[in-house]
DNA sequence: CGGGGTATTGACGGATGTCAACGATGGTGG
DNA sequence: CCACCATCGTTGACATCCGTCAATACCCCG
């Protein structure tokens, strides 16, 4: 099976065939993991690179108070935590969400290609970038939007997404979260993400269906969410027609 | 004057003295500007990398509901947008908070200087890192806690980023940043700031006076916010103890 | 002085959280 | 193949935190 990582990865940034097959070879055949799995847990040292080959996983944070925030939705061909030697130890806690074949590049090899090859480490870098850019619009999504919008904006996130990755049918794609995750994720409870959820469903606009996301309306979502067709939109563009190279 | 960009960023990566050099001719006397002042705007096209040599500045984002979140605060030494070009646009804004003396690195050089010089790379890629970790800190921040653990937690890291800058007294230092503003960030309204940080001085713990925080209690404050030693403390652990001078 | 932005306060309303119970679903082992 | 259990989804009643609106006081700068 093609590596979801590194077409991905070479999608976005123009990767010489040895980088790519370099790259390749120092993910490995990868290993499976359970769903709910940590992968590595916030106060551990900082481990390898981990890179969702399938299956989904996430980023988040225990609260002191006891709730959970969750940072980040990884899909297959995301890879986590290029957090190579700033920090003496991880601030989160990566973990799998569904069941999951995650392989890793262990941290010397990792030092190893950032050292040697300036393609990758300039690949690394600008998915970082991406996260960055993703992660700045969910503190604008959660400190200023209202639930209803919260959730919209959320959905058409994971919604162009996912089906960046594997195309169904029109306005459908997989979507294997629980309404806790969803939850957590919002800065949300699981029980208002429900009434909101069932809103739209009744609104005849989306509807969440045993790891399924189906939207009869997106126009109205998007709308709803003020959804912005720059933010997501423009990144995936460059995937989807498969921009020969933006150029760095 | 010491460039308190430079001296920020050479204690946080070993650069050689060269590296160092060429950074500093990069950046140029720079240019003041008054407050308030918008230095790129969303949906500009990607421009030079800012670099703040004197008074503070911020990044935000105006939604389409009509509020505004501020996504990072930045102090003298902080630098912006590493957005090369994986970005078509900005996706937000960059601006003054106060009167600043701001220094750019013109695209095309900052380039050559990623292209040439493998350890400036490294040493962008790593304070990026670094802010990438602060805005996920915000992101539970905002998602998960309460209005006066949040508004504490602000205060704290705040404070130590300040005081690293340039330590006054033990418990102060300065603090040029309105309520409107803090709101901004916290994702709060300015009435419920105030309210917030009356409380606080009427604990005596903490009061914000004509741009200067007064931390009277920093342990109490501290337990308040559930502030984790190891987020800041870490980062700026580094920082201080390698810090022969002060910046500026 | 005068004026614009900021800080402070109170009264009120509403969005979201909390608690609690029940129903649906899927996985597992007997 | 069925029974059981854990997890998740759904719903209602109620509590509360925070936002909204509005008025007044403050303070720096011209």
């Amino acid at each position: 099976m093609p590596n979801a990582f590194i077409s991905k990865i070479s999608h976005r940034v123009a990767l010489s065939p040895e980088d790519i097959a370099i790259l390749k070879a120092a993910c490995g055949p990868g290993r499976r993991y359970p769903a709910k799995h940590d992968l590595i847990r916030e106060g551990d040292d900082p481990g390898p690179v981990f890179v969702f080959l399938e299956g989904w996983g996430c980023r988040y944070k225990i609260m002191p108070e006891g709730g959970r925030q969750v940072l980040a939705i990884m899909m297959p061909g995301d890879f986590c935590d290029m957090h190579t030697s700033v920090l003496n130890e991880m601030d989160h806690t990566i973990a799998t969400v569904t069941p999951a074949l995650v392989a890793t590049i262990p941290r010397p090899r990792m030092q190893e290609l950032l050292d040697l090859r300036p393609g990758i480490t300039r690949a690394f870098w600008l998915m970082q970038l991406v996260d960055l850019g993703v992660a700045r619009s969910w503190i604008a999504s959660i400190g200023r939007r209202g639930s209803t919008e919260r959730v919209a904006h959320l959905m058409c996130e994971l919604y162009l997404r996912a089906r960046a990755l594997r195309p169904v049918e029109d306005g459908q794609c997989a979507l294997p979260l629980s309404q806790i995750l969803l939850a957590d994720a919002l800065g949300l409870t699981p029980v208002h993400v429900n009434r909101v959820l069932r809103r739209f469903k009744a609104a005849g606009i989306m509807a969440l269906r045993q790891g399924d996301l189906v939207i009869s309306d997106i126009a109205q979502l998007m709308r709803i969410a003020g959804f912005d067709d720059a933010y997501l939109q423009r990144r995936l563009a460059s995937e989807e027609s498969q921009m020969p190279t933006p150029a760095l």
